[in-house]
DNA sequence: CACCACCCATGACACGTGTCACCGCCCGTC
DNA sequence: GACGGGCGGTGACACGTGTCATGGGTGGTG
């Protein structure tokens, strides 16, 4: 018997996977989590042999706390399910350990599957998330960059960021070019797009 | 038994609920969709009872599917699920004759009700996205204000938007202008952020 | 050590943008 | 018919932004 833990926000869509995993003899789920935090506290409790983690958690990434989970649950199998897979949490998710990484777009038998492939100790990476990840390759910007474009994000004019980056707002603007040219935007804007879609920000 | 259709593109999450409504006595999954199209058609066909929409769907929106569901079958109950309640898209499902509205947060047992109440003729709206929707109010933005923010969303320059809303540059700037200050954002970008947090685009 | 990448900053210039005043057109209402 | 509101447009001005050149400081690498 492989035994689950489920953390996902959405209670409804937490309780259908539930529901589903239920169906299947040799998996149980032993216990379930609507935030990062309520996860870390389940998995201590509950010691399970197989996380599965959505990637947007309100409080923390479900990358985070896959991160933590190695630490903690070195045996735990961990699998992250998201609804928008980006390339760059695909890299992200890898370095935390994470061993299967798939989209919800996905047909239901993958999900079980997954669960026991890595229980085995297996991987299991969506085909076509591995190809965009290959192909997007690493993240041009610098941190600094990334950091200006994270602020630039919800549209706040230059003078805003360079106050909350503790930056001058010739610097800021530096930032915000080298970055659009590196990402081949035409500006910030259209940048901070590119940038959310390849999972950089 | 009261006969359901289900229409979501995430697969993964569609047969979750499938399992999750399949532990009903009463409820039965007759039909499942990954678009909207093929809800429109899978209707035609089964003529379910109830027609469980998901919001976002990739050719076309939940809630122009329940708009067309109407005349289409006017006896069927339509429920609306969503990941991000958007007041704005409250007020327009249910102007399209839906009868139920969930956030994905709810907890298991109030999808297999709602679908009970609206097939028995009965009405239910999450309270919480009721009550942002009633203080939110409506757009204050006329439709063409909005069709050029709209364009807007993306970053593209005001030139850009201008040819693709066959309009010259200065009135697309004066639009613009006026959506920012109706909706109190400093520039336009953040303007757009505010109208979709609204679901006013 | 020299070199290079990154970081922070300044100043200057050109261009995009936000704002305003003002124009005409159409359409529904009082 | 007068009035008001939405729509499309023009022109002008001020400000925000994108871009470039330039320079100084740091830390790691050959």
């Amino acid at each position: 018997m492989i035994r689950v833990l489920l953390a996902d926000d959405e209670n409804l869509v937490r309780s259908a996977f539930a529901a589903l995993l239920g169906l299947e003899d040799d998996l149980e789920v032993v216990a379930q989590a609507s935030s990062g935090a309520e996860a870390l506290a389940m998995a201590r409790a509950h010691t399970p042999d197989v996380a599965v983690l959505d990637l947007q958690m309100p409080d923390r990434d479900g990358i985070s706390v896959a991160g933590e989970l190695t630490t903690l649950l070195p045996g735990c199998g961990l699998v992250i399910v998201t609804g928008h897979g980006r390339p760059g949490h695909l890299k992200r998710a890898l370095e935390a350990g994470v061993r299967g990484f798939l989209p919800k777009t996905v047909s239901a038998a993958v999900l079980s599957d997954v669960v026991r492939t890595v229980h085995r100790g297996g991987r299991y990476v969506d085909p076509e998330l591995a190809a965009e990840a290959i192909s997007a390759g690493d993240s041009p910007l610098t941190p600094r960059e990334a950091d200006v474009l994270e602020l630039a994000a919800g549209g706040a004019p230059v003078e805003e960021i360079a106050v909350r980056a503790h930056l001058s707002p010739g610097t800021v603007r530096n930032h915000l070019s080298a970055a659009s040219a590196k990402l081949g935007a035409p500006n910030r804007h259209a940048a901070v797009d590119t940038a959310r879609r390849h999972g950089w920000i």
